[in-house]
DNA sequence: CACGATAGCGTAACTGTTACGATGTGCTGG
DNA sequence: CCAGCACATCGTAACAGTTACGCTATCGTG
């Protein structure tokens, strides 16, 4: 319904200023290039190159493209990202947000430039940018977060309710003192939890010890830092929930070395996002969430958006979390291990 | 050079025939559309889509897309390929050659059609793949294995000399019989790795006992088949090397699990593409390869390969691997373990 | 034999991009 | 003050590939 040359005819110019402005290509002043893109905007432009149509789903990462190393979850969720992707015969190219968009254009042009129909789109604690693209009317879908806009679709995963049974699952063995371990970087998967283990201790009328919540970087060498830090307590906790699956295995290697049995000295409830729990000594009980198909529906519900032609229903699903118990929960230690001043185990009597 | 309009005339067809002929679809005779793309492919034919020049570099699996999960060595590899190409201000977008690729279409028409101006592959043990592509003449990088073929480009790690250099450390600690658990698919970095144990033992002047080879899926599953089957020796090996990273943490967990000491009853040398020798416990000696970097390299050759108007010369690169002693391996034991008929651990004498 | 359905193909109109030239503006040296 | 040059900005026209529509031939079927 609108191309370059109806945007060229109506602003007056041609059609190769138009296809200038478009490109980011210079031999444009700032002046008419805002004219054109405003204009574009306006008539929901869409280059259709040629006639054809393109398959491609972008997934978009807002800041850094990736870090040094994708995490279990980014992986197991790409994977699944692949699957539902393939099998909608449609490809997936990787978009970086922050490197090459033009600050004038808007984003969805940004992304019929690159040539991608729709994007998954993961936020990494800031939702704001996909609120933005949603606001555009160009089709994301977040993935595994949640946003407070109502205009914006997401899939994610609820542990809440789960983290709350596995922190009953630790009062029932008799735990008091239950140090919670989480990722610094906030988002709402994460404050899920935490509302989950705060909910269960205030039912079991326990108050929540603020110094047994301890916050490092989702990996092994935080895992081990948040347990230091929890075992150096003076009042040590009998139990410990570790939000990340990357500091469940740090802490359960730090107990290994420095000879903490668990879970007779002390009990471990650990997050999964994939298998990771099943390969550790011991397998860890732990609140799992299937990444895995997570990617898979998100890829399905996207493919479904980019090719139908008016804007879907706002999609907004919540999936459940499992709470597996498996060998790192048991009976609260009647004699509590602690960390001694110079690293020295000790045994509470 | 070539148009479709010029295809057209020297066929003295339609230049709707051939673009119909060139995307698979319907309204076009078997018989003309081989033609077609027979002649597309003389003219080394490349469809230039207006003028603008894609910037996307295609990532090429080639049988199933994905497995049911990426291993650490994929993700690790993939982010190391992410960071080379954006660097390059370059995409990436993952292909699946087996999935709509027309069975006329030569290799170098189906990627145009994609959209992609140059790939990497990956060959998960068969490389006749990659020879194709190469023939054709289209920008392919090999990545992760080798090829036989001169004319094909690729990047890779050895590891013989250094898994040699593993075995000549276990050998150094007075182990005399060492097993070797390797992957059941074979590709040219595994054979590398069972050659430097065959070279090491052989320098040695001990004779290969084939009976402490054996082969399995490369996972935590693998590994622990892998590490029983070779403690039900009746001669059992006081060390075993692990070629994967993932049997590696199959077999310690284990060990753990039956009450193995590493590395006082069993030395273990184990394989790393990252930094999961650091999240074990024991940390486990390993030989190491820099997936990351592997990526890294891949991605920067092929952007330029594919920015290039003329092929690039025949690329090979075989990165050194490294080893690292931590802490699975130590003295060969004067009692070797070994497991009974109904799983329970003997303590030879 | 008339009729309809279908396969195969061409014409022409459409999409977006870019090489080349035209125009204007500002600056510089004489 | 003016010729001349450099540069920015933009239009013309030729190019790229795709597809809607219509034509023709063939095949079946009543």
């Amino acid at each position: 319904m609108s191309s370059v040359r109806q945007i060229a005819n109506e602003l007056g110019i041609s059609v190769a200023t138009v296809s200038r402005a478009m490109n980011q290509r210079s031999g444009v002043s700032e002046e008419t290039r805002r004219r054109v893109l405003e204009l574009a905007q306006r008539h929901q432009y869409k280059p259709s190159m040629g006639r054809k149509p393109t398959n491609v789903i972008g997934l978009v990462y807002p800041e850094e493209p990736v870090k040094s190393d994708l995490g279990d979850f980014e992986a197991s969720l790409l994977s699944g990202i692949l699957r539902g992707v393939y099998e909608k015969k449609h490809d997936l190219a990787f978009i970086s947000a922050a490197r090459d968009k033009h600050p004038d254009e808007t984003y969805t042009q940004f992304f019929h430039r690159k040539g991608v129909s729709a994007i998954i789109m993961r936020s990494l604690g800031d939702t704001s940018l996909v609120e933005k693209i949603t606001a555009e009317g160009f089709p994301v879908l977040l993935v595994a977060d949640r946003s407070e806009d109502p205009a914006v679709s997401y899939i994610d995963s609820i542990s809440h309710d789960t983290s709350r049974k596995a922190i009953e699952h630790l009062l029932s063995l008799g735990h008091k003192r239950i140090g919670l371990a989480m990722h610094n970087i906030v988002d709402t998967d994460h404050e899920d939890r935490e509302a989950g283990y705060r909910d269960a201790l205030r039912s079991a009328g326990i108050s929540v010890d603020d110094s047994l919540i301890v916050k490092a970087e989702a990996n092994t060498g935080g895992g081990e830092i948040m347990l230091t830090r929890l075992l150096e307590h003076q009042n040590p906790p009998t139990a410990i929930f570790f939000t990340n699956p990357m500091s469940t295995i740090g802490a359960l290697h730090k107990c290994l070395r420095l000879g903490i049995k668990v879970p007779k000295d002390l009990s471990i409830v650990g997050f999964d996002d994939s298998v990771t729990r099943h390969q550790t000594f011991p397998r860890y009980t732990a609140v799992c969430q299937d990444a895995i198909a997570l990617g898979v529906e998100a890829a399905r519900w996207i493919t479904n958006a980019a090719q139908s032609d008016e804007p879907l229903p706002i999609y907004r699903e919540v999936r459940p979390t499992t709470f597996e118990v498996l060998e790192t929960s048991s009976y609260a230690s009647i004699a509590p291990v602690r960390i001694g001043s110079d690293g020295e185990l000790i045994r509470t009597v």
